[in-house]
DNA sequence: GGAAAAGGTTGCATCAAGAAACCAAATACA
DNA sequence: TGTATTTGGTTTCTTGATGCAACCTTTTCC
């Protein structure tokens, strides 16, 4: 059968798996965060299948998250770089890192501090308009009338 | 060919994507943040067919992001519930939804926000430790000596 | 010009996803 | 109390995705 389609489940976050949700791309665009923008560099960084890198990046570009720009100086030579799209997904990177080290420990090889000031940077918090921490308890689902769902225990 | 774990990768956001990283989990987390806790309404909320439910659930109960337990009076009668590593998931839940709005408009047929103020909730920041904003230009991939790896453009 | 690298494509074997049927235990209901 | 329905789940079968290896064309290096 096809898969599933997501993005008709009137839900902001299926349509959102709908370009990114699968098992690659987020850990592709993760490694063109940190500045891999080869075909083969993608390979031999996440010992991906080229068939399945294939698959991947030209679904990407489809989706805005990144483009493939010709460098080649006679012809076919490509870069695939993120766009602003593509960059805006760093928070979600980010706090997906932070929970899997909150909850498995750091399997990382690597980590993540600024670049003015070396330190590592600070967990991500959601937060009310007025600055309030929030929890998933501290939040109301509303339909577009405003009229709240139940909620999470 | 069984699919290649992502847990050995030296990542942690791989490690991550192998626990919750596939088409369904994440939308099971979402609708249990919703409220949701019996499998038919699992299923009949998500579209989601009864096999695969069966089986992301164990494996979130496996990986202790959820927990099964026992509300029937005479036997079996479940309800399955987030536990605190689930609960955390929000700031992951959080980003996808923001980002999927800004990028994709809002499909989303209901929003969230702060139960005490009823206001929408803030965008999601990455912030240095001193609480400056950062870009995925802001920050540095340093390996376990402080070295630093390449950036992306 | 020759060799190697870059960027794919194709074919094949295996595994997971989706739909529907079926099932046992536990409630609801008359 | 007896029956129908709900709940939670398994099984079967078909289709789609994944992984691997081989091959292929253009481009760059020397």
């Amino acid at each position: 059968m096809t898969r599933k389609r997501f993005d008709d489940l009137g839900c902001s976050v299926a349509c959102a798996l709908n370009e990114v949700g699968d098992w690659w791309s987020l850990l592709v665009i993760k490694q063109a965060m940190l500045g891999t923008r080869r075909f083969v560099d993608f390979q031999s960084g996440l010992g991906i299948a080229k068939n399945i890198l294939c698959d991947r990046l030209s679904r990407l570009v489809d989706n805005g998250v990144m483009t493939r720009v010709n460098v080649g100086e006679h012809g076919t030579r490509y870069e695939y770089r993120l766009t602003d799209k593509g960059r805006d997904l760093f928070a979600v990177v980010v706090a997906l890192r932070q929970w899997s080290e909150r909850w498995n420990g750091n399997r990382d090889d690597m980590q993540l501090v600024a670049r003015a000031t070396g330190e590592a940077i600070a967990p991500l918090v959601v937060q009310s308009a007025d600055g309030e921490a929030l929890t998933v308890r501290d939040v109301l689902f509303v339909d577009e009338n405003g009229q709240p769902l139940e909620r999470a225990g």
